[in-house]
Formats: structure tokens, C-alpha cells, sequence
DNA sequence: CACCAAATATTCCGCCCGGAATAATCGACG
DNA sequence: CGTCGATTATTCCGGGCGGAATATTTGGTG
């Protein structure tokens, strides 16, 4: 059950809809800044939550001679298996592979000035979506909407601000030379400068995951 | 390209190699944990780089009665474009929607106590998962392998932490009941007290997105 | 009032990826 | 020295998802 699912069954929670109009609120709604939403896929989705039982047809209209629009209401099964899948994405954390820490682990195929320039590029990009961000929690916050309604905006900002500081801290270490990128940026400089060779990852080796709890910031 | 194929292309960057040698030096590099990494997308990947000229058959051979395995090597347009794809994925942020903030921005459809034991989860979960980190982060240490090998690492430990500190606000105003959840748990409750409807997201109105650079931690 | 762009509402085709199947060989153990 | 399970190495098939096509209607503009 994918994202647009969750998001499909929660507005046919709210009211019987066909998939256009639930298109069309997605949009309104400005969600399509959290769930990836096209149209062909939301079709293919209300399809698939039909066949499992989660969703009925309730009826089909014709209004003029447009296609005609097939209305959806969620059953018994669907408000069930709705909380049920919230509470599983919420409760066991899955890793969902971004692409940003693949290319960091391989920056080191890069000359240090490009991975400088890139790294001040990403951070102007991220500025800018944090400006965003904030308009919209701005927003929000005049319209009085309770908080419990844009949590996932909060949670994006704590998360966007996270990987700014550490971008800048990387800069700093990438400008002062204090982070050794193999060529003659500073400290033991190793036998073949512009290597390469990529030396295999330790093995954590399955040691204890004991020490819970302990608050670094 | 996804980011399979910037790890494939890295590895043959390396020495020429069959996918099967890739598969394995991935697993042992502890590199699964980064990408996700199965043997038939592996082969498909491979594929379709060749097709791209981007790597080229170096050679077959059969050992014994084993089926015959085709060592790649990459081409010099492949040099060129893992370079270029790396630089993209830094350099531009893209959103990849996540499933954790669709949950979280749902979470209103379920009552606060289920809420907090799922937050309390999760917490309990991710500590786990910041042990291992740490533990792989120590043994690099130990390795003295240069931080710019492990960026991947760092990177993740970072975010993660800004998670954790976030979930960890999230569940004590949930607690105190400082988080007006629609229940009586505090402030002006509305008319409708566990009514479904969703009000409708704030519209930042395509605001200027000016002031970047405001530093507000 | 003619016409073109945008909105309405959905279907369809093709690629991509993951899981399972295949198939041969090596090592270990009795 | 037979055989069972793990390792080696790859192929294949099916489902899901995204982009584009389709077909009609509304609205705006000269």
C-alpha cells in the first residue's frame, strides 16, 4: 500500500469523491508538495484499494457528455486497514534509499572545488525552499489551522534545517582544508594523490546496540 | 539513472568487473545499507548503462561449467556521466517523497494515545538504528579510513538526530496535552470533537520567496 | 459568434524493478 | 565417497507507476 493509497483512503474518509475530484483537492490541498501524485497512478491506485475491498463503487453519473465519473466510498475493511497502515509508517521506520547520500558517499570521485560548488549550490536551493516552507507555516498559522493539521510541514523544516547545518559544516571543512580530500589540501597527503581506488567499508561487525538514550546534540 | 547506477558505474570506475563481482563487493562494503540493491535490478542496470555506452563488454569467460560471466569495463562517455550525475544529485535538491511525513500528516485520523505509543516506537526503533550507525562510524574511525569515504555516514547520523529531536518534541507536547489533538485534551475545543473532516491546507499564495540566507536555528 | 486554450475525466502503453526460478559447482560432514 | 546445502551467476516474468493520448466541454477573446 503506497503513499497515494494512505492519502486516497483518507479523503474518501472524509466524503464519497470520484478520482478527478480527489485529484483536484490533492492539488488544491497543496499535498502534491508530500505525496507524488499523477493521475494516471491515483487511477491505478483506486483501482487496486477496489479489488482489496478497502473501497466500493457507489454509483456513476454522466453529467453532459463528459466521461462518465465513477464515485468511490471507503468501506469497513478500508477505515480499518487506513489506521492500520498510518500506524505502521509511523511506528517502524523504513529506510526508503534518497538518492543525496549515495551521491555524498561518492563525492570523492570529484576535484574538492566542484564538490565546494555544489555543496553552496544545494544550499542556495535549499534557502530558497525553506523560504517556502515558512510562508507556508505562516500561512497556515494566520488561517488558525491547528497544528495537528500540518505536523508533516514541521517535521519537514526540523529535518530540511538538519541537512542545511551539516551541508554548511561540510563547506566549512571542505574550504578551510581540514577535511583531506587526497590531493595536496592538507595533512599526510597518501602515496597516489588523485586515486581512484575505493578502500573497503569497515565491517560494524555486529557489535552491541546497547547504549540507547544518550542525547548527543 | 538511478542511484544503482551511479554505484555500478563507481565500482567499474574502480577495475573492470562482472555484475556478479559488483553485487558481492557492494554487500561487503556494507554499501546495501545506502542503495537499494537487488541482483536482477543489478543486471538490468548494467544493461541498460551498456546500451548507453556508457560501460562496454570486456570479455566472457566460462570457468568450468559455470554459467559464463561477462566482465564490463567503463567507457570514457561513462567517466563523464558518472561524474555529471553525481554533481546533479548534489547540487540540486529533489524531493523523493518519503513516506514517514504523508503518515505523520495523517496521524490526526487516529487517537492521541495510539499516536504517542507509535511515537514512542519509533523513537525506541531509530536509538537502535543510531547505535549501529555509531558503531559503523567507530569502526571507520578505527580503520582510519578518511572522512571523505564515510560522508554517507555522517550525513545520515545527522538527519537522523534532527528526527529523533523532533519526534521527541512532538511526543512530550502530545503528552502534556500542549498538542490540542480534537479530543479534550486541551484549549478551545471545536464543536465537532473527533469530527473526520479535513479543513481544507492554507494556500501560500505563490508568496515572494525572498528572504533566503535568515539564519533561524 | 468563431475559435483556441484550459479544464474535465479517464484510459492506455511501455519501462523499470523486484522476487523467484534456474542451474551448475564447491565444501563439509558423516 | 555420496549428498545436502550454500555459493556462484544469471534470466525471466509479473505488477506498478508514470507520461502521454483521448475526447468532450467550458470560458475567454478578437
Amino acid at each position: 500500500m503506497t503513499p497515494l493509497a494512505i492519502s486516497a483512503l483518507a479523503l474518501l474518509s472524509e466524503h464519497p469523491m470520484h478520482p478527478y475530484e480527489m485529484y483536484q483537492t490533492l492539488i488544491q490541498r497543496h499535498e502534491d508538495r508530500i505525496v507524488k501524485v499523477r493521475p494516471g497512478s491515483l487511477y491505478h491506485t483506486i483501482n487496486k484499494l477496489a479489488e482489496l475491498g478497502l473501497v466500493r463503487v457507489t454509483g456513476t453519473e454522466r453529467e453532459g457528455n463528459r466521461p462518465e465519473r465513477t464515485t468511490y466510498e471507503i468501506t469497513e475493511k478500508g477505515q480499518l486497514a487506513l489506521a492500520e497502515r498510518i500506524a505502521e509508517t509511523i511506528g517502524e521506520p523504513v529506510y526508503e534509499f534518497p538518492s543525496f547520500p549515495v551521491a555524498i558517499g561518492e563525492a570523492h570521485n570529484l576535484p574538492r572545488h566542484t564538490v565546494i560548488d555544489l555543496v553552496r549550490r544545494r544550499l542556495k536551493a535549499l534557502d530558497l525552499q525553506r523560504a517556502e516552507l515558512d510562508d507556508a507555516l505562516a500561512e497556515l498559522g494566520r488561517k488558525e489551522l491547528p497544528r495537528r493539521y500540518w505536523l508533516d510541514v514541521s517535521y519537514l523544516e526540523a529535518v530540511q534545517g538538519a541537512e542545511r547545518a551539516w551541508l554548511q559544516g561540510l563547506l566549512a571543512d571542505l574550504e578551510s582544508g581540514e577535511l583531506d580530500w587526497g590531493d595536496g589540501g592538507s595533512d599526510p597527503a597518501p602515496s597516489a594523490p588523485t586515486s581512484n581506488a575505493q578502500p573497503s567499508r569497515a565491517q560494524p561487525s555486529r557489535a552491541q546496540p546497547s547504549r540507547a538514550q544518550t542525547s548527543h546534540q
